[in-house]
DNA sequence: AAATATTGTTATGATCCATATCAATTAAAC
DNA sequence: GTTTAATTGATATGGATCATAACAATATTT
């Protein structure tokens, strides 16, 4: 029940609060003196009669769509990465990241553009995520001895040393699905979800 | 195995499409004389024995993240929200419009605030993606008779039957979905999904 | 009546993703 | 062996999605 919980807490992810921060630093100056056209449109009366309007305050009819992989995948995607997000705050890193850093550990000295495929990024913006880990120092570019045009990934031992603090957040959360799934049930969702998404 | 295929193909999305279509009608003309700053950063050269680089043109690993339940997640995702778009193109609906359609048809006349807050969409947000409905003749806001604040919103007779045609083509997608995971591996699946993301 | 909350709205900024284009280099074609 | 094509990393840019601040109209609470 404990574990469970960890899944839910609707605490602020990453990307959420240095948007706060920002915000909170800046306070929108609007300089303009023209207060430009706000409020709303009119939109077109209606009877009341006109159709079975407002049963009251009840709940919505959500049943269309809760069966729907597409939806209740994005949903589940939704509520993983928020809760990831919130986990790896103190380590400053991104669900992307994390597995940049995990493919290239496993995979030291292959090409940018190798490490960018597997992933399913593209080669163009991994630049600059590779750029941001590098800035870090976590991950370097080496020039290839064999073939001047690519450069050869590696992590640094920070790198190293982050992912291996990573790693343990996420066998924690891991576990966690593990508790809420039951036996078994992970292994289960992992196995059908690599086959939607033609995983190996 | 027909159906499998059917998730595969790999068809463009529709943002890519009109993206693609967009550029060419433009032609980037850069109207910038001086010729930027391009082409590579020096990197850091390394000795060839600096590691175990390059195993030939092998494969890399990904054993690290493929068990890992939100990086399957995220993919499966991916995978799946390119099918439906490439199914759905000749409707022109996103995943997203297609499920706004669906909670309105089995919710008719609740505030844009409702429906935006079972979607997780933000109100703020919901208000363009409402227009646009609105534009194409799909949806319309009309005022509430209780509440002036509040808009009711419906699916116009051109939005129930766009709707039921793509229904069709949902219902398309699921069944492929089961063939391709098996009998009761699709409802496993939802049924994982949605604890995971805690619906209902 | 005054203070506060809700609803729809606009504007804005951040992040993510896709594409065009380029320079350097390598591989292929002739 | 020179010309042509492909690969690799990079920059710039635009689209789509998402979150927040601020605001007007209205409703609710005090």
């Amino acid at each position: 029940m404990g574990a469970e919980d960890d899944l839910t807490q609707a605490r602020k992810t990453q990307a959420q609060r240095t948007q706060a921060q920002r915000a909170q630093a800046q306070k929108t100056t609007s300089a303009n003196g023209a207060p430009a056209r706000r409020g709303r449109k009119p939109a077109r009366a209606v009877e009341p009669d006109d159709a079975d309007e407002m049963a009251e305050g009840s709940d919505l009819d959500l049943t269309g769509l809760t069966s729907v992989v597409g939806y209740t995948l994005r949903r589940a995607q939704m509520a993983v990465f928020e809760d990831f997000s919130a986990r790896f705050a103190t380590l400053d890193l991104t669900p992307a990241q994390y597995s940049v850093l995990l493919v290239i550990a496993d995979n030291p000295g292959r090409k940018q553009s190798e490490i960018a495929r597997v992933l399913g990024i593209q080669r163009t913006n991994f630049v600059v995520m590779l750029d941001q880990l590098e800035k870090r120092g976590l991950a370097e570019r080496t020039r290839s001895a064999t073939d001047a045009r690519s450069h050869a990934v590696f992590l640094t031992k920070a790198g190293t040393a982050l992912l291996n603090k990573a790693r343990k957040l996420q066998s924690a959360q891991e576990e966690d699905f593990a508790n809420l799934l039951g036996p078994g049930g992970r292994d289960t969702l992992v196995s059908l979800l690599r086959k939607v998404a033609r995983i190996d």
